[in-house]
DNA sequence: CCCATGTTGATAACGATTCTCAATATCACG
DNA sequence: CGTGATATTGAGAATCGTTATCAACATGGG
């Protein structure tokens, strides 16, 4: 049925995700050099911030908790960090029905879908290789090469749906 | 596999689309009499108009086309349109990964997802049982309860496929 | 034909993101 | 350490697709 995996803040532990964020660090630092780029305050608070958060962070949220720690970051400068660890495959942008872009550590274990509570918000990320196949399938008998695709299931998780029961039961 | 069907101005005889067109508009009309509400000149020229292109027209083109046989219709008067279109069950946005919403005409058989391509922007549509079932089956091992999704599949069909290897060979 | 009410067009506002540009930080080099 | 070339930053303007505002204007039942 496919794994699941490493969701959000909720799950995965806060030694992970600074040990992950060291290893970030590093990462881009070096990517930086290699292309005569310096290094800076700023983008070290950024990175540091977004691992600390884990899970799909929306900017505006990576903005507000890296405010915290220096209130005079930009926007613009989180938005330019963002990019930058997307482009040294460190994160990986996603855009879900909401409109706007939130960004998730890139793990090793790269490919996943997600599934998204239109209650409360949470996502679950899964794998499925035979939906995958059969994507590849389809996408051949059209004469498609595919080389990307989204998969988004939106729905209530168990959590809202018993809370719905629950003020259903008592209304009545 | 699933079949595939209709997919943009190419395909569906232009009498179809004018008897879709009829059909649609006679349906609105009942619909917002239904409410209280009055019919317009430029309505009936958005949704001719519409028909007239048929497959997923953007916002910003169908403003255009419009404007060919009417040139004050606002781009206002086309969104409000599109909504109702859309409320009536007679139009389904969609929203694929370039950020505009496209409109298409809304079937007896509703659902189906997409296959686009990213060289030449053609939009094949699918359904797939299979795939659907499987959806269903990893929403629920995770306690989701789905009740829409979103399955988009990016790639290079096979005329843009050609095209390039053709290009690849002249250079080498 | 009239008038209450729905509709329109122009344009302002919007939210997310990117751009501009002058001020500032970084770093390789002496 | 300075110094200077160059990358980075912050603030705000600009952009894009879309929605809201509102006065002028149609529509259609009476
Ligand atoms: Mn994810
Ligand atoms: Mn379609
Ligand atoms: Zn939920
Ligand atoms: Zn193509």
């Amino acid at each position: 049925m496919g794994r699941s995996r490493r969701t959000g803040p909720a799950e995965g532990g806060q030694a992970d995700r600074r040990e992950e964020s060291k290893l970030a660090l590093a990462r881009l630092g070096a990517w930086l050099e290699e292309r005569g780029l310096k290094h800076s305050r700023q983008r070290d608070v950024i990175v540091e911030t977004f691992f600390a958060m884990g899970g799909h962070v929306p900017v505006d949220g990576l903005v507000a908790r890296v405010r915290t720690l220096d209130a005079r970051v930009s926007v613009a400068t989180v938005y330019r960090t963002l990019k930058l660890l997307s482009e040294c495959g460190i994160a990986v942008p996603r855009r879900f029905e909401d409109g706007q872009t939130r960004y998730e550590p890139a793990t090793d274990r790269s490919h996943h879908d997600h599934l998204i509570c239109t209650g409360c918000g949470r996502i679950v990320e899964f794998e499925n290789e035979r939906i995958e196949e059969l994507q590849q399938r389809v996408a051949r008998s059209h004469g498609f090469e595919v080389d990307s695709h989204k998969l988004e299931l939106y729905g209530r998780c168990d959590r809202c749906r018993r809370a719905e029961a629950g003020t259903k039961d008592a209304r009545s």
